[in-house]
DNA sequence: ATGAAAGCGCTAACAG
DNA sequence: CTGTTAGCGCTTTCAT
């Protein structure tokens, strides 16, 4: 089981270890053929910087901490891939955890990525997450943080969104212009940035296409498929059921779709359909689904860049950016 | 900007560091009374147990690394979801890298792996990668690989596998009854161990029912979606078409399925149609894909299982062990 | 152009 | 039950 350290290459050369980390960083100071003779040895002897003692010695590390609901989510490993993709050229390495939606997973997970000492956190939070206060150690510790997706209010830091309240409104407006009058809208946790906004564009869209708005039409629930197969089955059981459903997001219209047509109904005629996020399953599905498009793997990509941008900012404490991308309406056939 | 560390404890407390990192670790030789003081006076400190102090220490961290071809892809979000789902539970934590199907970012990937002295590897490797060489750094420093899905003979390491030759044999013996006659396949990279059985599958099972084997129906490309694209438009461009295709994985397959589509062929009716992986949006698809299903979730569990379990192993080199996972043929409509 | 020495935060002999 | 000491591998003043 080989080792091989800078003390050992420098014993091994009969020059001192400071000699050797500085050969081994390029520094000027240090004669071309020391150099030479120093990468030589290291090859030699199978050495491997140490990040652990580099890290501890100069209090910092390039480990940047993700935090997300499911990996296995399109939108979220999608989204990884994108701040994978950006850290790689930067030399950052990613933790990748998830919450499960369970915030108490998601207080865990941020201790072990603080004790990691990760040069920044990147996260999405969990449905149950409604208060910001666990963030405060990143704060007291000058870790920079960006959200993307969803986000917290009640904590400072960098936010990467998209308007959500707008692609609802359009989603929403849509099957109003379609000629639909009995609109719902199967909801995500109205606590979540997300959730609400969405929820808030529904409603402001019937309000203006002069369509009454009926809490019955409105059931609120989780972000996953499941919830979207719990939801469309309320609504079907409403006495006027609805002729049209704006979901939250695609699982959750995915989630609804598979009830429809397992319960035969023909969707647009019988009942329309509009998603959000545009997950590449939604344009396969026959009819195929209209939905809002939400960059996933742009916006990994941005809230990487943006996280990398405070990582090696000097302020202690930098001002916190918000990007907010224009989601698109996609018009397929489900609506 | 707090920090907090054992010698401020130790400090404020007037007792000394040794006596504090024992406490923290629940020590028995620690009184009750010093213990709670020390837990009192971390938690007003702020104190965070430093990772790399630790790991520089004891020589080993708490890392598990993962190495695929890229994230976003279903198999791979999933695997890695069912990773961090046993790893979360053993207090490791995993950096997540991907190496886009290319050999030389693999073997950086690798490299930064190491250097962050993670204790164990889960690799899928790139269909570019055939030799096994630069994994010989992980048998020097003695540290633990388990290949999943995607394996690589040359080098010593446990693996997680299914049947492929089994699943490919089914699948296009299927076809056969059917009573297809010109079927094609649409292949992984040969070089790649998935891609060499499942192509050795298809082959025997023609071979099994008296179908000849024409190579010009044998078409090989990558794994991706637009591998599929590129393999159906060869194989339509043939003045005898197939009547069948069977695709190396289920992303391939929905490449050529959407082909088929934009070229109005009819699914099954003109060309039939099998995939490989079971990804969740083959049952959704009009018609729904056949294919053969492959738990990748499970998978994941299993294979960051053994690896945890060598890990923990005292054997300097852990015997590496094959755990075999059995296909199933899923018979949906487009066959 | 190179070396000596100190220290990042923690743990584990060893000593008492 | 607690303290002293040394050291994990590296970098970085401060000499020379």
């Amino acid at each position: 089981m080989s080792r091989g350290t800078i003390v050992d290459i420098a014993n091994e050369l009969k020059i001192s270890p400071s000699t050797v980390s500085r050969a081994l960083r390029d520094h000027p100071d240090i004669s071309k053929k020391t150099k030479h003779r120093v990468i030589e040895t290291a090859e030699r002897l199978d050495y491997f910087p140490d990040s652990l003692a580099q890290g501890l010695k100069s209090r910092k590390t390039n480990t940047i901490g993700i935090i997300v609901p499911e990996i296995r989510h399109h939108y979220f490993s999608s989204a990884i891939s994108g701040i994978e993709e950006v850290t790689y050229r930067s030399d950052f390495t990613i933790m990748v955890c998830q919450s499960n939606e369970d915030y108490q997973r998601e207080e865990i997970n941020l201790r072990a990525l603080v004790s990691n000492r990760m040069a920044g956190l990147l996260i999405s939070i969990s449905q149950t997450t409604t208060s910001g206060g666990h963030f405060d150690i990143l704060r007291r510790r000058g870790i920079p943080i960006v959200f993307f997706d969803r986000i917290n209010d009640s904590i400072e830091g960098s936010q990467v969104i998209v308007n959500d309240y707008q692609g609802a409104f359009d989603a929403a407006s849509h099957l109003a212009e379609r000629g639909y009058k009995r609109i719902a809208h199967i909801a995500g946790p109205s606590t979540i940035s997300i959730g609400r906004n969405r929820f808030l564009g529904y409603r402001d869209a019937l309000e203006q296409h002069d369509l009454p708005f009926s809490s019955e039409l409105v059931v609120e629930g989780g972000f996953r498929e499941n919830d979207g197969k719990v939801g469309i089955n309320k609504l079907l059981s409403l006495s006027k059921k609805p002729d049209a459903v704006f979901a939250v997001n695609d699982p959750v219209a995915i989630g609804a779709y598979s009830v429809l047509k397992e319960r035969k109904f023909k969707i647009p005629d019988d009942i329309a359909l509009v998603g959000f996020s545009n997950n590449p399953i939604s344009a396969l599905l026959e009819p195929p689904l209209t939905t809002v498009n939400q960059p996933s793997y742009e916006i990994g990509k941005t809230a990487a860049s943006l996280l990398l941008e405070q990582i090696h900012s000097e302020e202690k404490h930098p001002v916190p950016v918000i990007k907010e991308y224009q989601t698109q309406l996609i018009i397929r056939k489900s609506s």
